[in-house]
DNA sequence: GCGATGATGAACT
DNA sequence: GTTCATCATCGCA
């Protein structure tokens, strides 16, 4: 199985968006412990214009990684209790980067289920909280890079453009308009819309 | 089954 | 002090 290489996340926010549909992300955690995921649903956040970037406002100590070169891992932690891993694209300099919001379990699916208690293969990574949690993603590897040797992708198909969902992002109060999520539409372990993300909190913060 | 709410840490105003 | 790119659980129907 192919890597995949810094040409491949040295592009547009929005083209790496769709294109990391179907491919597998590896973390490889130490000899013989390797987790696996294929990425079903991912969101694009840029740095110009966009409110919900961390990013938006320039450089701050916690979002540094974002501005580096393509490939770089950006974990965050949120909500007290959830991490977030984000795949940093575009050219060195410019702030942009790409969410991981759900996959497929692959392989390593008995240390997913011990991580997230539970033996439901579409509980286990529906979610970008839950799939950095089966992936065992940690501060540990905050700013690491694709291009090494503890996490990686693996070429794959491409999913047919038919195939793949446009839709607003999800569970964010600012720039809620913009279509910058991609899915794979026929995939089980996308990301539920759980129980309607807190429809009073939206009304507030849109102002109603 | 569905929807609302609390947990819980860090950055930002 | 408030906000937040979330999830699990509790309450009610």
């Amino acid at each position: 199985m192919k890597r995949l290489g810094s040409d491949f996340f040295n592009v547009p926010t929005l083209v790496l968006a769709e294109r990391l549909l179907g491919k597998i992300f590896v973390h490889r955690e130490g000899p013989g412990k390797v987790i696996k995921g294929r990425i079903v649903e991912t969101e694009a956040y840029l740095g110009d214009g966009d409110e919900a970037c961390h990013a938006w406002r320039g450089m701050t100590d916690r979002n540094r990684a974002m501005f580096g070169p393509p490939g770089t891992l950006y974990i965050y932690f949120s909500y007290g209790c959830h991490y977030m891993a984000n795949i940093v694209s575009e050219p060195e300099g410019a702030a942009g980067a790409v969410l991981l919001r759900a996959m497929e379990p692959i392989e390593g699916i008995e240390w997913m289920q011990t991580r997230r208690k539970t033996g439901e293969m579409t509980a286990l990574m529906s979610g970008p909280g839950k799939l950095t949690q089966a992936l065992g993603i940690g501060p540990a590897l905050y700013g690491k890079s694709l291009l090494g040797d503890t996490c990686w992708l693996e070429e794959a198909p491409d999913i047919p453009h038919e195939m793949v969902g446009i839709s607003p992002r999800i569970g964010i109060s600012r720039s809620t308009g913009l279509p910058w999520r991609r899915f794979v539409s026929d995939s089980p372990h996308v990301s539920k819309t759980q129980s309607g993300p807190s429809a009073k909190k939206r009304k507030k913060a849109v102002g109603m």
